[in-house]
DNA sequence: AGCTAATTACGAATAGTTTCGTAGATGAAG
DNA sequence: CTTCATCTACGAAACTATTCGTAATTAGCT
């Protein structure tokens, strides 16, 4: 059973790197961070250790350096912090959440049809 | 222009606490709080004075005790959390955080129904 | 006025997150 | 083998969140 760890949000965006390219070294994670923010080569390394510390990452030696890879999954880990949003400030209201989701001016014409796709496989699965 | 400030999770509960039944004082919350949790009246107390500090609170006093308000709204408070996982986990893909939401075994057939009638709503008005 | 119960104010302890400086280790190149 | 660049390890500092003990204040009651 994986535990329902909650990552922070620095732990976060590391997390994303590695969804999204696989197995990476510091360096490698520290330069696409660095796209978006000013990140310091050694806090993204004490930040990835702790990661390991708390078995969010693996890490294996190659060389000199270390290749981390993530342990959680990107889908459960989504699922906690939707949970979170869901719990605390929906009650639990799926409904809610969507009408919120709704209210936002983001929502595009292109992303409403996927939704309503989603929801009609959705129901004919249910049966 | 209403500043984007996110509340932490004991601020929340906080929040969740005036805006369902209004202005509050200290103790009133703290009762509120107490059927969810073990939680003692000055750590609630403490918590209501730093977010007044904030600007998340007004207070105002009223005999020997304040009243608190929230100052901040819940729609926007709930648009800033959602948003926020909105960008970090789903990219801003609206449709993903619905899928992720259908996949939770949580959502029931009501909840499915009211979610269809928000759609079908929001799409009549977008004319 | 004096007592009591409730409230506020203050500050400290704890824990967790985030950042980064510095030192030490290591592999590669000459 | 020595040098150099790169990487890891360690620890400390700054900051935030959370909790609560204790002291001071206040309103109301007799």
């Amino acid at each position: 059973m994986t535990k329902k760890l909650k990552p922070t949000d620095s732990e976060l965006e590391i997390l994303q790197v590695l969804w999204k390219f696989g197995p990476s070294t510091v360096r490698f994670v520290n330069d696409k961070l660095s796209v978006l923010k000013e990140v310091g080569y050694t806090t993204t390394l004490k930040l990835m250790q702790i990661m390991s510390e708390k078995k969010l990452l693996e890490r294996e030696k190659d060389g000199r350096s270390h290749v981390y890879k993530a342990v959680i999954e990107e889908n459960s880990t989504k699922n906690v912090l939707l949970d979170k949003v869901l719990e605390t400030a929906f009650q639990g209201s799926a409904s809610g959440l969507m009408m919120q989701l709704l209210g936002n001016k983001k929502t595009s014409q292109d992303e409403l049809d996927k939704i309503k796709e989603l929801i009609k496989n959705f129901e004919e699965k249910k049966q």
